[in-house]
RNA sequence: GGAACGGUGGCAGAGCGGCCUAAUGCACUUGUCUUGAAAACAAGAGACCUUACGGGGUCCGGGGGUUCAAAUCCCUCCCGUUCCGCCA
C-alpha cells in the first residue's frame, strides 16, 4: 500500500509517477481516495466528539448514582443512549468509507523508482550487466550443448516427468539418483553461500490467508495460489511469504536492521494462465525448489542491500560455469508492489533461451505497512526517538533450482552426452564429478 | 480429537461493572544528591488516528453483543499451557 498522508499532500507527483506504469486507471482512484480520506477524517472528528461526550456523562451517571441521586442519573443516561444511537450511525458510515478506501487502496501500485527505465513492457528491459558469452556469443556454444535438457535427463535417466505426471498431474516434475542428489547440492551450496550475512530459516510452508495477504498475493492473485479449505491455508509460491510475514505487527529496534534472512523451501504454484507453456522439461512447474534471500532495511540502507543481493545471485552462477545478464524492470513491466526490481537470465543453449532464474527486487515501504512492519529510531546519542518508522523489504531468489538445473545440464554437456558437474557443488555430491560418466 | 486452565503496558503480574485516566514489582529515561558511580528520593515514560497544537479519540488476544458505562458480564473465533488420546 501506498502511504495516504503522502497522497494527501503530493497526488500530483505521485500521478505523474504511477503514469510512468501505463495504467491510466490511477489518476481517478487516486482522486477517490483522496476525497474518501477527507470524508473519513471528518466524521471521524464527529465520532470522536460524541464519544467524549458519553464518556463524560457516564462518569456524571456514576458519581450521580453514588450519591444516591437516582432520578437525574436517569435523565443523564437517557441523554447518554441517544448518544450512542448516533454514535453507532457514524460508526457505520466510517466503516463503509474505510472499507471502500482500503479496496482501493490495495489495488494502487507502488511509486516506481526515480531511476527505473520508461517502458510498456518486458520487450523494453534495458541489459544492464552482460551479457557474459563464450567467444562467438550466442554462436559460441558447441553442438554438444545445442540439446535440450529434458531430452538430456532422459538419456541419463535422471529426469522422469512421465512418473511425476502419473502420480500427481501435469506439470509436476521428477529427479532421480544424480539429478536428484544435483537438484539438493543447488540448495545447499546457495545456503552456505549466504550464510556469511542472512540468517537461516525454515519455515512453514502453508500459510494463513492474513499471511498471503500481507505480501499481496491475496486478494488479487487467489487463482494462481494452492487453497487447502478444509483448514483455511494456502501453500506458499514463495519463502518470500513467511519471511515477510515473519516480523509482522512487530517494532524493531533501528540496531536489528538490517535484517536479513534466508531460507530454503518449496514453492507452489498453480499457474493459472499459463497451461501449454514451457510444458516440457523443468522451465516451469507446479512445485520447485528455491533458496530465497531477504532483507529489512532503514530507506537509507535498501539501495546498498539492492545491489548487494544482486551481485550475490551473479557471482553463485558465475560460479556455477552459467552465462548470465542482469536486466532492469522498466517502468511498465514493474510488479505492483516492486519500487525497482532487476531480473538475472541464464542463456540455456539446449532450448536456446534465457531462462529468469532470479528477481532481486525492492518493496520501499509498500510491502511493510501491509504487514505493519516497524522499526524505532534512535537520535545522535543513541536515546529512542518517539514513533515508529516502516521498515523497507527487499527479497531476491539466491537460486530457483530447476532453470539452473537444466541450465547446467545443457550447458556442461560434454561430447560423450555426460554432464559434468560444476566444482562447487562436489562437496555436495557424495562423490559423483559427472552425470552419466 | 477430548478435558481443564489461561491470554492485561518492554517483562512479570493484580484487577473481575463506575475514583481503571490500569495497582505493584523489575527493567528504562530524566532530575536532585555526589568528584564520578552506586544507593536513595522525585518525576516521567508506549502505540495508533485526528487536531483550531489547547486537546480529543482508540488500544487489556480478534470479532460481535448486553449496559448510561465493559479489562471486568454473555456469545463466538484464534492462540497458549497442562493432562488424556493419537502419531513422525
Amino acid at each position: 500500500m501506498i502511504d495516504v498522508r503522502q497522497l494527501r499532500e503530493h497526488a500530483d507527483e505521485i500521478c505523474a509517477a504511477l503514469a510512468r506504469r501505463g495504467d491510466a486507471s490511477c489518476d481517478s482512484q487516486i482522486e477517490q481516495v483522496v476525497e474518501l480520506d477527507r470524508q473519513l477524517r471528518e466524521i471521524t472528528a464527529r465520532r470522536d466528539d460524541a464519544r467524549a461526550r458519553i464518556n463524560e456523562l457516564s462518569r456524571e451517571v456514576g458519581q450521580l448514582r453514588r450519591d444516591g441521586n437516582v432520578e437525574q442519573a436517569e435523565t443523564v443516561q437517557a441523554e447518554s443512549r441517544a448518544l450512542g444511537e448516533e454514535v453507532g450511525r457514524i460508526e457505520n458510515e466510517h466503516e463503509a468509507i474505510s472499507a471502500n478506501m482500503h479496496e482501493l487502496l490495495l489495488h494502487i501500485p507502488n511509486v516506481p523508482h526515480p531511476d527505473v527505465p520508461n517502458g510498456a513492457s518486458d520487450a523494453d528491459n534495458p541489459v544492464v550487466t552482460g551479457p557474459f558469452l563464450p567467444e562467438g556469443g550466442l554462436d559460441g556454444f558447441a553442438d554438444h550443448q545445442r540439446v535440450p535438457h529434458w531430452e538430456i535427463g532422459e538419456a541419463l535417466g535422471i529426469l522422469d516427468n512421465e512418473r511425476a505426471t502419473k502420480i500427481a498431474a501435469s506439470m509436476f516434475t521428477m529427479q532421480r539418483g544424480a539429478g536428484a542428489t544435483m537438484a539438493r547440492a543447488l540448495c545447499q551450496y546457495a545456503l552456505d553461500s549466504n550464510a556469511d550475512a542472512f540468517e537461516e530459516i525454515r519455515p512453514p510452508s502453508l500459510v494463513s490467508t492474513a499471511t498471503l495477504t500481507s505480501t499481496g498475493q491475496l486478494p488479487k492473485f487467489a487463482d494462481d495460489a494452492y487453497a487447502i479449505e478444509r483448514d483455511d491455508l494456502w501453500c506458499i509460491p514463495t519463502a518470500e511469504v513467511p519471511l515477510t510475514s515473519m516480523y509482522s505487527g512487530e517494532i524493531l529496534d533501528v540496531a536489528e536492521l538490517p535484517a536479513r534472512f534466508m531460507a530454503y523451501s518449496p514453492c507452489f504454484r498453480r499457474e493459472a494462465g499459463s497451461a501449454g507453456r514451457d510444458t516440457r522439461g523443468m522451465l516451469r512447474s507446479h512445485e520447485f525448489d528455491k533458496v530465497e534471500i531477504l532483507a529489512l532495511a532503514t530507506a537509507d540502507q535498501a539501495p546498498e542491500l539492492l545491489v548487494d543481493m544482486i551481485s550475490r545471485v551473479e557471482r553463485m552462477i558465475s560460479s556455477l560455469g552459467l552465462h548470465h545478464r542482469v536486466i532492469e524492470i522498466c517502468s511498465g513491466d514493474l510488479g505492483q508492489s516492486h519500487h525497482r526490481s532487476f531480473d538475472i537470465e541464464v542463456y540455456a543453449p539446449g532450448c536456446e533461451q534465457w531462462l529468469e532464474v532470479s528477481s532481486v527486487s525492492w518493496f520501499s515501504d509498500y510491502q511493510a505497512r501491509r504487514a505493519d512492519i516497524r522499526y524505532r529510531q534512535v537520535d545522535a546519542d543513541g536515546k529512542p526517538v518517539k514513533g515508529t518508522v516502516l521498515v523497507h523489504t527487499l527479497n531476491g531468489s539466491a537460486l530457483a533450482v530447476p532453470r539452473v538445473w537444466a541450465a547446467i545440464l545443457e550447458t556442461h554437456r560434454q561430447e560423450d552426452g555426460s554432464v559434468k558437474v560444476p566444482e562447487v557443488l562436489l562437496p555436495y555430491m557424495r562423490g559423483i564429478t559427472v552425470l552419466g560418466g
